[in-house]
DNA sequence: CTCACTGAATGATTTACATCATTGAAGTGG
DNA sequence: CCACTTCAATGATGTAAATCATTCAGTGAG
């Protein structure tokens, strides 16, 4: 807890640029402010739980999120990820029903909670808030049935190359500009590509060997987007 | 009920309470109706195409309908079905994105088409429309992932189980409270499970021989929809 | 330093499912 | 009425991937 002491700012002096608070004026911004709670989540701490009720609306300040759903069996699907900037929850309170996934911290992150009352009340006030939320919904719907006719029509290697697409286009490269800048364990990345760990495991040093891709301890670097790209969309 | 002389009313008369559109005072309905172009689908024609750019909204007037998608291959991927007052096209419209799914026409269908500026231009004044349509974008968001989890974990048997109830779910019995109220290929509820005709074949006429479901001729009788459902493994 | 613990990697085995090939049933048209 | 087409159904077979089991490398505690 006394791991680096943030200071959090209010909302109107945030240096993210958020897609969706962006339409927000000056005065706007204050007002999101005014109940707004801050939270750190210790990597691994679960931010809201899949089955609980929704009380306002998530946004990060710092940090990477993955948002994942459990199965029937109670083996775990990863649903997609936010990063700094973005907002989470969104969905459970609109549509006022309880979570029906949880966000889960990938690493020590900083959190900002908006009541409820607050959001829905700006959301009235502010159609541009309103369109920027719908987008965002669309943009996941749109990505969800994508990611549902990768998992349901390709292979698993397509789909490990996809993940690997997938954590680029979320978090890009660190400065060196080829290795991943995020730190997922195997198991991890078999839950987003919707298989076993071992599976993933045994892709992943398939992808190496074809210098695909390439394992330096615990990151991937990914020497060439296009032909991972490739490998993601054509069989061999 | 003469095939080709169905008369679309305007939408101040229409008898569809519409999940959407109930929002609309009668003045906006009759805004709604000015523009609105009214077109009849044959059985296997296309509403839209993935691809296609947005020019408005789609409401059902009477008919059933199937989104779904294609895979790099060309394998179609069922994604949802429509049904008589349900809207189209609200996704592409919102993110002015292109069609991500291609609209089929199940049966003959009547649909009207409302101009993307008199949907928008409501959508501004009556906040109560906007709320109507990211409440059904989070409805689609939450099925498409559960959906995602489905295919993803279950195995064909449970997903061709888990496809029946999503046929009663949307469309329920006809009047002898046991047939599902729609036609479906062997091929096409394979595209909804996400496997290949032969295999929902088999499975079909595995869960016909343990009474889950009964085949008669091309239609499908369900006696207990609740032990369907344990047969998908469904729980809540 | 060594013992225990954790995650990664890989081999062996089994299972589930796709693919291919064939037959039968039901339309459809000349 | 019969050839022709289309779709449902099923069996045989090959294969991808899950499951199980084991080894190995790195890390931290005592």
């Amino acid at each position: 807890m006394s791991k680096g002491h943030v200071q959090i700012p209010s909302c109107t002096e945030c240096t993210n640029e958020s897609k969706i608070f962006c339409a927000l004026s000056e005065l706007e911004r204050k007002e999101l402010s005014v109940n707004k709670g801050s939270n750190f989540y210790k990597k691994g701490q679960n931010i809201f739980y899949q089955g609980n009720h929704s009380h306002g609306l998530y946004c990060i300040y710092s940090g990477k999120v993955k948002l994942s759903k459990l199965g029937e069996d109670g083996k775990e699907q990863v649903l997609r990820f936010a990063k700094t900037g973005d907002i989470l929850g969104y969905r459970a309170l609109l549509s006022n029903e309880s979570y029906q996934a949880t966000a889960t911290a990938m690493e020590d992150c900083y959190v900002c909670h908006v009541p409820k009352n607050n959001c829905l009340g700006l959301m009235e006030k502010n159609s541009g808030l309103s369109l920027n939320i719908v987008k965002q919904l669309s943009h996941d719907l749109r990505i969800a049935e994508q990611h549902l006719v990768n998992i349901a029509q390709k292979t698993v290697k397509e789909r490990i190359a996809e993940a690997m697409l997938l954590m680029y286009n979320t978090f890009g490269f660190t400065q060196d500009g080829k290795t991943l800048d995020v730190s997922l364990s195997r198991s991890e990345i078999a839950d987003i590509a919707g298989t076993t760990p071992e599976t993933a495991i045994r892709t992943l040093s398939q992808l190496n060997k074809e210098g695909i891709i390439k394992l330096v301890g615990k990151s991937i670097q990914i020497p060439s987007v296009s032909s991972l790209a490739q490998e993601a969309s054509i069989l061999d």
